[in-house]
DNA sequence: CAAATTTGACCATC
DNA sequence: GATGGTCAAATTTG
């Protein structure tokens, strides 16, 4: 994976690829916990666990290893640039007298998901609003503990105006978490029918379900047939128990999934 | 009944 | 004035 991530620097549009490969291995990354988390409910006894976790420590690897070569020509991927020219807007604001402070621009940053859920943290929904013209409204979540821990950790979600098959969802973080408090959540939804129990790793149908609702944790849950296990106490006992011993370092428990939250900061100037 | 979500109002910024 | 982010009362949910 990691020689594969090496092979696809240089050459033409090597930025695209760049790009592309980055999402693919995310992509594969997401669905190797998911089978993971998977395994763990059916196989308690972490019937090849250990395989899989090793994937899943080579993807991360190979994200990193792609997320630490940037490409020179435009300066990485669309994220990066976004989250660089956030950066620079933010740090001009920021110079500005008279801004309010409570208005002040965060830095931000923002991925792109088919998975905007899971990960890792409680949210609280505190407001939604229709963005102009934009087809879907945006969402906007603070941390849980922000009373208990005074953690002033935000994101935003909407659902973008261009892929509805699967739906793809730009999550907007601002503001890193400073509680403590991690509850795992795994990032999958189970088919409840019996004929054909599935997974979807955010492969929702074409249209964005009628019956589509939004939990306390920002999750998106189909209230017929498709339930995401978003919460530890919603978990069966036995998985409940198999995750607490599971090892953390594995990013299916990981605050942002596989992207680190300084790969998607930047390195430059801390927080 | 407590906690979470919804939603219209309010406010700062552009 | 338009827009986006937040507040807070009302409502819903577990």
């Amino acid at each position: 994976m990691v020689k594969m991530a090496k092979k696809i620097e240089g050459g033409p549009s090597t930025c695209h690829h760049h790009h592309m490969a980055i999402q693919e291995i995310n992509r594969a990354h997401e669905l190797m916990s998911q089978l993971h988390a998977v395994l763990l409910q059916l196989f308690p006894a972490q019937v090849g666990g250990d395989i899989l976790k090793e994937i899943l420590t080579l993807t991360s690897s190979a994200l990193s290893e792609l997320q630490s070569t940037r490409c020179e020509s435009s300066g990485g991927s669309d994220d990066e640039r976004r989250c660089a020219s956030e950066k620079r807007k933010s740090l001009q604001r920021s110079d500005r007298p008279g801004d309010h402070k409570r208005r002040r621009k965060q830095e931000t940053c923002s991925i792109v998901t088919s998975v905007p859920y899971g990960d890792g943290y409680q949210w609280r929904k505190y407001g939604q609003k229709t963005i102009n013209n934009a087809k879907y409204p945006r969402s906007y979540y603070r941390c849980t503990y922000r009373e208990g821990q005074g953690c002033l950790a935000k994101k935003t979600v909407q659902q973008e105006d261009g892929c509805a098959d699967p739906p793809s969802f730009k999550v907007e973080y601002s503001i890193q978490h400073t509680c403590k408090t991690i509850d795992a959540v795994v990032p999958f939804v189970i088919d409840s029918t019996p004929k054909e129990a599935s997974l979807h790793g955010g492969g929702f149908s074409s249209e964005q379900h009628p019956s589509l609702l939004s939990d306390t944790a920002g999750n998106l849950i189909q209230d017929e047939s498709l339930w995401i296990y978003d919460q530890m106490q919603e978990w069966p006992p036995l998985v409940s128990e198999q995750l607490g011993k599971m090892d953390m370092e594995s990013s299916i428990l990981s605050p942002t999934g596989p992207w680190d939250w300084d790969m998607l900061m930047g390195d430059d100037d801390g927080w």
